[in-house]
DNA sequence: CTGTTAGCGCCTTCAA
DNA sequence: TTGAAGGCGCTAACAG
């Protein structure tokens, strides 16, 4: 690579570490360490003519230096099974958004849906010795999560509140939100309800059996009316498995999408098809993305807290890590709602 | 930290290093280093020892340890201006796809569309020895394009492809997807053309740059049915923005939206406004969403290689990495299109 | 509150 | 093709 750095201005002769603001403060390098990780150790006078030395010749921490005397990182390691699922990327912002500031920094690796990978990568990630780590989901294999218990750090699983975490679980309830949606529907007067579910990760397993669960209590399930695929979820998908539906189930009158995505794909074929929603047809779609509400008619669907699971995340870290005796395992359960809209009839209206 | 620990199952009692190996190989520490790092300088016997010593004893490098020994990291940092804008995950995508199974991993940072954050950060990185560092766009600060210049490190800028890189660009011209929207709407038969934009950061601001020019050139350009906003992009947005254009500008028969979202938004407030599209109002978004095609009537749009900029932009830090010789500036347009549909009418059609 | 001493695990340099 | 010596920059552990 020498080369390469010859063919820019090569401007740093050398880089400034402890030592050199220590020798500027008259003091020893071990003072600034402090300075910098544990002030409170360190006496007012010593800590102002550190930090303006610091200032003075610009010094910036060797990250690499600090984690190998430490064994301990900065970086909190989150596997997630998508990056195309616009769900995750609005944990993600929360996550990041909770960051700012602190000395934390992420690391995101994709696994693809495949528990083989994510438990190679956990792998991977546990030996940089991260403060932290985040992985979507109850459903890793044994062996990973033998890795994450025994992993000296905190481990957050994030999205399910469904299932046994192995250390703490922040997310929702995907069986009831499945149930709540399919029973808003019936509340609505709808009685022969279809299934509409694409990718079916186990989180959207978990709501195709609330899905069932409910209908089979009102005696309404009918497994003809339930279609899904392993493709990943999409608009356009949400219209090929309308078609899929209605070729099996003509009769369907109402329709439980597995996403919002797939639930603009229905309206938009329906529209094509003229059957009229919601009279005809009536969908609930789920996540509650931003353009759900603008949709003509606008779409009922299931809000659930991604921003604030990301938020929560970092705080139960933070707390965590900053003060260790109260870092207990903890299962939050940061709920969901049904928001009727008008895609979905109302009785007397 | 010690408690938290000590509430987990502590499992590991010596973390296996290059000597074990080595010892359990019969060869010296730096052996094994060569044969993980440049296998070509090692003998086959000794090569084929070391690597099933490696297997049998589960050796994993200490990242800290190597790079504080080679001032050289195997992380790629990236800065967006944002996480919430889906232009960017589509990068990511390609970004991390490309990656997949290589030694390198990125970290990410949001500036949020500061430069003055966006300099601190490359500064941040730039400590860290980063392997390579992706930008977006060319409107760095001064001070930050003398950093990155001086980089030792491969530096590109991705999304744009006018402007003037500190290093490489791989992106597109926005100036002219812009003007090439617009003329197509102009093309259409479409006279009283207005522009909706939202955030305008500096790439907004040249496709609107492309929009303003095309006009003129044609006589059409009119300031009073430019309509734009520093808030974020969304659907809802659109519809707002549409009442304030034709608040301004009633007999507007054609707009170009500076993304999909807002154009989604247009045509679902002239749906509900009982506005007929393309007949009486003409639509163009801009990035090609997947959702786009499927809106009744299906939205014109500027198709922008996203992922493809991901792709290429591994593509070209690789070479840049393994084979510095090459690593010579380069400018890469990856172009876009202009994908025409139903909410821009036909001549005779 | 401050300093000293010893590495953390690996890679660079030089020699064989 | 292989090895020995030394140090990257920082912090833990102990002393004072």
């Amino acid at each position: 690579m020498a080369e390469y750095f010859s063919m820019k201005k090569k401007t740093e002769s050398h880089r400034i570490t402890l030592k050199d603001v220590a020798t500027h403060a008259g003091v020893s390098a071990i003072t600034v360490s402090r300075t910098i990780r544990s002030p409170q150790l360190v006496s007012e006078s010593a800590r102002k003519r550190v930090r303006r030395s610091i200032d003075a010749l610009g010094y910036v921490p060797d990250a690499a230096a600090s984690t190998l005397a430490s064994t301990r990182t900065d970086v909190i390691g989150l596997l997630i099974p998508s990056l195309t699922n616009s769900v995750f990327t609005d944990v993600l912002r929360g996550l990041y958004d909770a960051l700012e500031g602190s000395r934390f920094s992420i690391q995101i690796a994709n696994y693809r849906y495949s528990p083989e990978t994510e438990e190679k990568l956990v792998r991977t990630f546990l030996n940089q010795k991260p403060a932290g780590m985040i992985l979507a989901g109850v459903d890793q294999t044994e062996a990973c999560r033998r890795l994450l218990q025994a992993a000296p750090c905190p481990v957050v699983q994030i999205m399910d509140s469904d299932g046994e975490a192995v250390d703490s679980l922040i997310g929702l309830s995907h069986f009831d939100a499945g149930r709540a949606a399919t029973g808003h529907l019936a509340d609505q007067g709808y009685r022969r309800i279809g299934f509409l579910g694409a990718r079916m990760d186990p989180r959207s397993q978990r709501r195709f059996a609330g899905f069932r669960s409910e209908l089979e209590e009102r005696g309404l399930f009918d497994p003809d009316r339930v279609v899904t695929t392993p493709k990943a979820s999409s608009v356009g998908l949400g219209g090929t498995l309308l078609s899929d539906l209605f070729a099996r189930a003509p009769d369907t009158d109402a329709i439980f999408c597995n996403n919002d995505d797939l639930a603009a794909g229905v309206l938009f074929e329906a529209q094509r098809r003229g059957i009229r929603v919601p009279e005809d047809l009536g969908i609930c779609g789920f996540n509650d993305l931003e353009m759900s509400r603008h949709l003509n008619p606008s779409l009922t669907s299931v809000a659930t807290p991604r921003y604030r699971i990301g938020t929560e995340t970092v705080a139960h870290l933070m707390r965590a890590l900053e003060t260790p005796e109260s870092a207990e395992r903890q299962d939050i359960n940061l709920g969901f709602e049904v928001i009727p809209r008008g895609t979905t009839k109302r009785q007397g209206g």
